[in-house]
RNA sequence: GGCGCCGUAGCCAAGUGGUAAGGCAGAGGUUUGCAAAACCUCCACCACCGGUUCAAGUCCGGUCGGCGCCUCCA
């Protein structure tokens, strides 16, 4: 498999003992429903990792997962807008999460740590720190020391003698001997002193930062070194790179060893956000009778590493996509003739496999593997249209499609239309109208089918059902 | 201002040197009792200018346009 891109060659990812560890940047934060976080996931082939065995035999890669929990100051406000706990406000936001991360089938990760829970271990990393004289603290805050970490500016790459300060942050607010250093832990404000949003340390009372967060805790359950490590190219820097400068100037090893960076979702030319209104969210699309596997798959549409445009009708020329793969899955699951498959069939199936493995090892081009489906689609419809399609074949084509989705997690496996006593005398009474040459008949029975909500279609190898 | 990414048909989108995958929409056709589905055919001066090369969407330089980030909003 390799990843990687842009300007940067791509590289080979060698898996470990056979299984690649990834840490997944999914806070279920004050900004859940941020649209541009579920896009991250789905395209994310950290998720990709998640999807288990099946995926990584076909190069995807595998392993464990992280999703930091968070405590940062959105949140906190949040719960205090709200008057709930910290907790049960992240309690909320985490259960709103996973039923996000099931609607968009997205296999969990091994490992959900709070970050309200692993306090203590972010205060031993900073602690770390300052006694290796990487970090300072400056009246009761704690600074990360960038000029001690040569390294820093090469993951994101930013020339820090370049960086225009004070850009997005109040200096005045901070004391740091250097702008360009990054709080590991500050000294809790009034308000979070109020709502005991604070921890005792040597410095006094502290928060915890978002870099050191998610440092303490990938570190504590992936290692000190970790193979994938997925994020959003807007994080790229600071984030990413403070969190990486923390790993690397303890360990003398870059956190991860390949950094997948995924591209924006962008809506009315911008970057989606809930300030300029043009937020929207799982949620609202699934209001709107999209499927989680619909989005999924419209958001698979774009490589991972390039940004979405989001608009409906491109969602709903996917799904009309997708829908084209969820009825050749029924179709061929209703063929009935017996015979030895074909082994141009065979071939083709093969054939398709390995161009879509193929495609999905080089960093993950999902868009090219799905062009490649449709070219066997192309090839398996008129067959089946023919009926020279034999049960083996279709088989064999179904086992395809199903491996597949093991890694795309797209399509509609489930159980077929089941159809009841009273569907099924319907079909039958139609059947025998066709045969005598009774349309109008035949018509009137497939138009009450509808209304119980069957599409019939008429195949040269019999009719067929759908159902809607 | 700095750094980075991007600009491929009406729309979405692959393609990192050898004369443009795939999908949606559209047009014509085949098949079908009808319908649906499906199949076939058609539909690209690869933003612009210049350069390197036998050969460039693909490499280099420039122009125009879009997006992201620039230390705590995550």
């Amino acid at each position: 498999m390799r990843v990687g891109g842009g300007a940067r060659a791509r590289a080979p990812v060698r898996r470990r003992h056979g299984q690649g560890r990834g840490a997944v940047r999914q806070p279920p934060g004050a900004d859940r429903r941020h649209p541009r976080r579920a896009g991250e996931a789905a395209a994310h082939p950290g998720h990709g990792p998640a999807r288990g065995r099946e995926a990584g035999r076909r190069g995807v890669g595998q392993g464990r997962g992280l999703q930091p929990g968070r405590v940062d100051d959105k949140t906190i406000a949040e719960s205090g807008r709200r008057g709930v706990r910290l907790d049960e406000l992240t309690d909320l936001f985490k259960r709103e999460f996973f039923a996000d991360l099931t609607a968009l089938r997205m296999l969990p990760a091994d490992h959900y740590p709070r970050a309200t829970e692993h306090v203590e271990d972010m205060i031993a990393l900073t602690r770390r720190l300052v006694e290796r004289g990487l970090a300072y603290e400056m009246q009761r805050s704690v600074y990360f020391d960038i000029s001690k970490f040569a390294a820093y500016g090469r993951l994101s790459r930013v020339d820090r003698t370049k960086i225009k300060t004070g850009a997005t942050v109040d200096m005045d607010y901070y004391n740091k001997d250097d702008a360009h250093d990054f709080t590991l832990v500050r000294r809790s404000d009034l308000a979070e002193l109020r709502r005991r949003i604070t921890y005792k340390t040597e410095w006094g009372n502290v928060r915890p930062g978002w870099h050191i967060e998610c440092a303490a805790m990938a570190s504590k359950y992936l290692g000190e070194q970790f193979d994938i490590h997925t994020s959003g190219e807007d994080l790229t820097f600071p984030h990413n790179e403070n969190e990486n400068a923390i790993c690397e100037a303890l360990s003398g090893r870059p956190m991860a060893r390949y950094w997948l960076h995924a591209g924006m979702i962008l809506r009315k030319g911008k970057k989606m956000s809930r300030s300029a209104g043009t937020a929207l969210t799982l949620r609202d699309l699934l209001a709107k009778g999209y499927t989680g596997s619909q989005v999924r798959y419209y958001l698979l549409g774009v490589h991972y590493r390039r940004h979405l445009h989001f608009s409906l009708p491109s969602l709903d020329a996917a799904c009309k996509e997708l829908d084209r793969l969820n009825a050749l899955i029924l179709s061929l699951r209703q063929v009935r003739a017996a015979g030895d498959p074909h082994p141009e069939v065979d071939r083709a199936v093969e054939a398709a496999d390995a161009d879509c493995c193929d495609a999905l090892r080089d960093d993950l081009n999902v868009p090219q593997a799905r062009a490649r489906l449709f070219e066997l689609v192309k090839e398996i419809n008129p067959r089946l249209a023919a009926g020279t399609l034999t049960r083996l074949d279709a088989e064999l084509v179904l086992d395809y499609l199903y491996r597949t989705d093991r890694v795309l997690a797209v399509m509609d496996f489930g159980a077929a239309p089941t159809l009841d006593e009273r569907v099924e005398a319907l079909l039958q009474e139609r059947d025998r109208a066709r045969a005598a040459a009774d349309y109008a008949r035949a018509d009137a029975l497939r138009a009450e089918l509808l209304a119980l909500g069957v599409t019939v279609e008429d195949t040269p190898a019999g009719s067929r059902v759908r159902r809607r």
